[in-house]
DNA sequence: GGAATTAGTTTCCTCCAAGAAACTACCTTC
DNA sequence: GAAGGTAGTTTCTTGGAGGAAACTAATTCC
């Protein structure tokens, strides 16, 4: 008798792996989560302004990233019509719902951290 | 006036990044997330089970992400004295603490891929 | 005219994640 | 003793993520 896949082998995990795939795909990479928790925060936020309140990422990577991230409806891109011109960019009601998934993971990291200090 | 980082430029929301940032590191690579998914809800499974259970993943990656999250003290390891060696994979208490973020994750991603079909 | 600010793009480079395939090693069954 | 199951390790290779720095381009301030 041959061994078989048991736990997963059922419609609903494979939804259910489907589903976790599909939202790191669509939030992978090392800032999309930093970018959409600012933009989330912070409404309406210009270029240089995600530059400076996002530690450590560079331009090419903040332009690539909102760039993912506007193509998949989670932040929105506006060109004002200012002396300088400017851009402001948001969280969209789809990028919103993402609130609850950032909560957990911080939630998440905090009681990590605290634990490994914890136990050490 | 030079501007400077508003949002972000609080206690908190450097506790929160900093979370996040720790929660995508303990949790990085493309199937640390099906391990664990699989593992909390097939308790106690084999590295062949592993290997049957997640679709796509070879057994470098298995070892390699199963030393991690044992590492971090997500995952058991046990070696049982069966006739032919057999190992137990199993969650830890810690690693069970995960169980609502990766919900977060499948909810948001069955939602996300229903907005998606919905609006095209 | 030169400096500074806005918002990016482009180029070059490096490192690592990930996969395929072969190999080790031990034990049991046929 | 060959096949098949256990549990991995090792080697080789490639694509892409990510970073540094230079560059574009428009406008405003001094």
């Amino acid at each position: 008798m041959k061994k078989k896949a048991i736990v997963n082998d059922t419609a609903v995990c494979q939804v259910r792996m489907q589903a976790i795939s599909d939202t790191m795909s669509v939030l992978s990479g090392k800032w999309k989560f930093h970018i959409l928790g600012t933009l989330i925060e912070g409404n309406k936020l210009g270029f240089m302004d995600l530059l400076r309140e996002i530690n450590g990422i560079g331009t090419k990577m903040l332009s690539k990233e909102l760039q993912d991230l506007e193509i998949n409806g989670l932040v929105s891109r506006t060109v004002m019509n200012t002396k300088p011109i400017t851009v402001k960019y948001a969280i969209t009601e789809n990028g919103a719902t993402l609130a609850p998934v950032i909560d957990e993971l911080a939630k998440w990291g905090v009681a990590y951290r605290q634990s490994v200090v914890g136990t050490e």
